[in-house]
DNA sequence: AATACTGTTCGCGA
DNA sequence: CTCGCGAACAGTAT
């Protein structure tokens, strides 16, 4: 489920693995997984690791950058040379490293690897908002007084706030007591700021919990994440609210499962 | 067996 | 601009 706290764990988990190794080949399963040139980052080292959003870099040695979208199933594991490399049906590119390699796995076959030169890479960026972990009250409030669209697919539009998945949108917006409906213009600058902070608290709680893993999503060592755990709302249709026990309700909104407490999250 | 649902995003037509 | 919908694909749950 990689949203913002999956990629994050993600890179600081590499971070500590993979700084200063050679790219010494790549092994390409599925075409349609890994776009650009390969031959462009042969022999290229990994100089660190970025992240917006969703989107996972490496900034390497040459001018070249590798960029990782996960989409809904991707997953992008770690071995070192004396643990078992682990191939499934599902493995779609492996980078051979100097002492490792990085097996990226997706089932469903959304997800991408891309080579990009700098160039390529900041247009790329650009495209996307803010990262929700640099959001601002100030720029909250800007992109929420900017449209009437119900508060859930603002906070889940890339371009406007980075980051912000289905998972963690439902969960923010419980946090906060909004109701995933609100038109984004009616919000109170009381409820942007309690907003702000949920949306905060919720990522880095995610984060400290590795992530959440109630399907295919894995750290880099397989391991699994345990924010699903801490679901306030996701996932718990009819059941009771932590905060007031009443039933939680689920609704579609702009095609996605949408989870909110009744009471709680009034329009 | 058939249908619904899934962490994402893009493109199309209204 | 906004919205809804289908598509990309494959698996699980009911």
């Amino acid at each position: 489920m990689p949203e913002l706290p999956e990629i994050e764990t993600i890179k600081r988990y590499l971070e500590k693995e993979i700084i200063d190794q050679k790219i010494k080949n790549i092994e390409i399963f599925n075409k349609r997984s890994f776009k650009g040139n390969k031959k462009n980052i042969q022999g290229a080292k990994v100089i660190r690791l970025e992240r917006k959003g969703k989107v996972l870099v490496f900034v390497l040695s040459n001018g070249y950058n590798l960029m990782f979208h996960l989409k809904m199933t991707g997953q992008i594991l770690f071995f070192n040379f004396l643990k078992k490399l682990a191939i499934d049906k599902s493995t779609r590119v492996i980078f051979i490293l100097d002492n490792s390699y990085l097996v990226f796995n997706d089932i469903r076959k959304f997800g991408w690897v891309k080579v990009v030169d700098d160039k390529n890479l900041r247009e790329e960026i650009k495209r996307l908002g803010i990262d929700a972990l640099n959001l601002t009250f100030d720029n909250l409030k800007r992109i929420l007084n900017n449209t009437k669209r119900p508060i859930k697919l603002v906070l889940m539009d890339q371009a406007k706030i980075a980051g912000i998945g289905n998972i963690y949108a439902n969960e923010s917006l419980f946090l906060a007591k909004i109701n995933p409906q609100t038109p984004a213009n009616k919000i109170s600058e009381e409820k942007i700021k309690e907003l702000l902070k949920a949306i905060i608290k919720i990522l880095k709680k995610a984060i400290k919990y590795g992530g959440t893993s109630f399907s295919l999503y894995l750290k880099p060592d397989e391991s699994k994440g345990k924010y699903q755990e801490k679901f306030l709302v996701y996932k718990r249709e009819d059941k009771k609210c932590w905060r007031c026990h009443k039933n939680i309700k689920r609704i579609i909104l702009g095609g996605r499962s949408t989870f909110y407490c009744l009471n709680c999250q009034k329009l």
